[in-house]
DNA sequence: ACCTGAACACCGTTCAAGT
DNA sequence: ACCTGAACACCGTTCAAGT
């Protein structure tokens, strides 16, 4: 005797562990991190919190398992294809588009170092340093150094995501940023308040390839020596 | 009246934003982060929730003031007296070994991105690029890159300090990682697989030390340059 | 001005009970 | 085997009331 109501679903197939994690990305890009209870899963999925317990182990599984997904599909995408330095730069990029347009999992990265996700990254990263010259013994350093600077880098676009400023006007938000590095001492602070006029208008893009760039000229400056 | 009682102390002093941060870390050092909980602070400072929320906003800025306290002793512990690489490398060295000491701080940081302790990095950091004679349009770009490696890099200790094997036995945990690694497909995973063999016995703090060094290097190669 | 602590509105997780 | 949903043991935060 189903309910006729408007914005409960009725739920037409059965539940399994792809509808939930599906479930909940939906609720993460629409919500953010905090979107993501088991209360909203339960209403979205039409179901009791016993069910989802059914399929995945606890709240940190549904999180690995989101994360998985994007990243999955993001470094899918990628070709392989071109020189191996417009490779890597390809999978950084992609890695960067995708957290940005799921900002929580820039948060979830960080908190998972050697799982799944962060597996694949370390892979599609690490497989071209060998062609890019780098010797075996320095290719672990690199690969994590690598890695290291995208995670970084993914952490502060989810912390600037959740910032309510945001949200809604990046312009606005950067001038409060760059009010607030002005404001302080130049005395004690030269160089972040020299940098303040330069924040507004910045992309966010751009200096993530730009990182990526001065570490590959690092390991071209390594490797060349051999 | 007071009680007579082993555990509860008495109050002595009144109060205050000090007092409040200094338990909050001693709580965070002890238990993790999730060991601070307005119950636990109020059970040791002998007081009620909303005293707590007379001197500071809400949990975010207790967490935010203890993170500027450790990264503030961490950054004024370190001279100036040296070449400007080894200046850069010895405010990283600090910091690495204050999160090394307080795990919760890595993951602090990853949630603040424009806050003090984080400016105070970009300061202490960025000051030494032009003496590195980092041309002055790359020297924000070049301060993030070394930021965000470092963010990265402390998020992953925090993880790691997050994970229960890792307290008790570091060799456990890393052993354990490389077998996760090693299982994995190496036709999917051939990086990967191969390094699980290097894990064991591998130095977090070297490695730290590597990637500042790559990126250093990266920016001399465009040092040069100009 | 500063503090108390009960109450509120949430959480993730468990588990007896259903089918 | 798979699902339900009330109950449990927590959270951070508020606020009327005290001093």
């Amino acid at each position: 005797m189903p309910r006729e109501s408007v914005r409960a679903e009725r739920r037409t197939e059965a539940l399994s562990r792809e509808r939930i994690v599906q479930a909940a990305i939906e609720l993460l890009d629409a919500e953010g991190e905090s979107g993501l209870t088991f209360r909203a899963l339960t209403t979205r999925l039409a179901t009791g919190a016993g069910a989802i317990y059914w399929h995945l182990a606890n709240k940190d599984e549904i999180l690995a398992a989101t994360t998985d997904f994007i990243v999955d599909a993001a470094l899918n995408v990628v070709g392989d294809e071109a020189a191996p330095a417009d490779a890597l730069r390809a999978v950084a990029l992609g890695l960067f588009d995708a957290i940005d347009a799921h900002p929580w999992v820039g948060a979830q990265l960080s908190r998972e170092p050697w799982q799944a996700a962060m597996l694949q990254i370390f892979e599609r990263i690490g497989g071209h340093l060998e062609a890019l010259r780098v010797p075996q013994k320095a290719q672990f350093f690199a690969a994590s150094t690598l890695v290291n600077y995208v995670v970084g880098v993914a952490s502060q676009e989810a912390a600037n995501a959740r910032n309510p400023v945001h949200g809604g006007d990046r312009d606005a938000f950067l001038a409060i940023i760059a009010g607030k590095m002005s404001a302080l001492d130049p005395g004690k602070y030269p160089f972040v308040t020299r940098l303040a006029a330069e924040l507004p208008g910045h992309d966010d893009r751009e200096q993530f390839l730009a990182g990526i760039d001065l570490i590959l000229a690092g390991l071209a400056a390594t490797a060349v020596k051999r």
